[in-house]
DNA sequence: CAATCGATGATCT
DNA sequence: GATCATCGATTGG
């Protein structure tokens, strides 16, 4: 039950990406597994939204690391990402998905009732957590952790929902535990 | 299982 | 006015 220290947002997004897999995301009584994580970059990035500079929206990409940057998009869901890398860069990991560890009749609640498929995907972890703006800006300290989970099976392949960079290899799965 | 498509509104051009 | 770092329902194999 480590806490994840500022230093280790410091790094670049496609470093610290795939080390956060196993990691755990703990949000009050809810906590997951960190299964499913996706890099991205500053102005190298077209795919980033941070490619084009600084914008109210994506402000938070450019401050300090270990910051969460959350968004609103499609009209309806909100998805995480923990800022990293240096100032003014704008790099950021999204979160894709957890495995539900704690805390899973809140999630189920949050989530409509459902009882399986609760935090598989960067909309549905918000709504799970309870992520929303209020959380943007806000830093990671006291939320990841690691609690020693062994990772295995790591698969890389292209980012997802994306029209630009479509082929860079920057996102990082390992099995849900099902 | 995979492919398709509508919902819904902020954001940026 | 177009574009979304999505989800869930539906359709078809």
């Amino acid at each position: 039950m480590r806490r994840l220290r500022p230093s280790f947002f410091a790094r670049h997004s496609a470093v610290v990406a795939p080390d956060l897999l196993g990691k755990v995301l703990r949000v009050a009584d809810c906590a997951g597994r960190i299964t499913e994580v996706e890099a991205y970059g500053g102005a190298d990035d077209a795919a980033s939204h941070a490619f084009r500079g600084p914008t109210p929206r994506n402000a938070v990409m450019f401050g300090p690391p270990a910051q969460l940057y959350v968004y609103f998009t499609y009209g309806m869901h909100y998805c995480a990402n923990v800022v990293t890398g240096p100032v003014g860069d704008g790099q950021a990991v999204l979160l894709r998905a957890v495995d539900p560890l704690s805390g899973i009749d809140v999630m189920s609640a949050r989530r409509g009732g459902r009882k399986t498929h609760l935090a598989d995907g960067p909309g549905k972890l918000c709504q799970a957590f309870g992520v929303d703006l209020n959380w943007n800006g806000r830093t990671t300290d006291g939320l990841l952790f690691d609690d020693g989970f062994v990772v295995d099976d790591v698969t890389v392949s292209a980012r997802i929902g994306i029209s630009k960079e479509v082929d860079r290899p920057w996102r990082w799965e390992v099995p849900p535990s099902k």
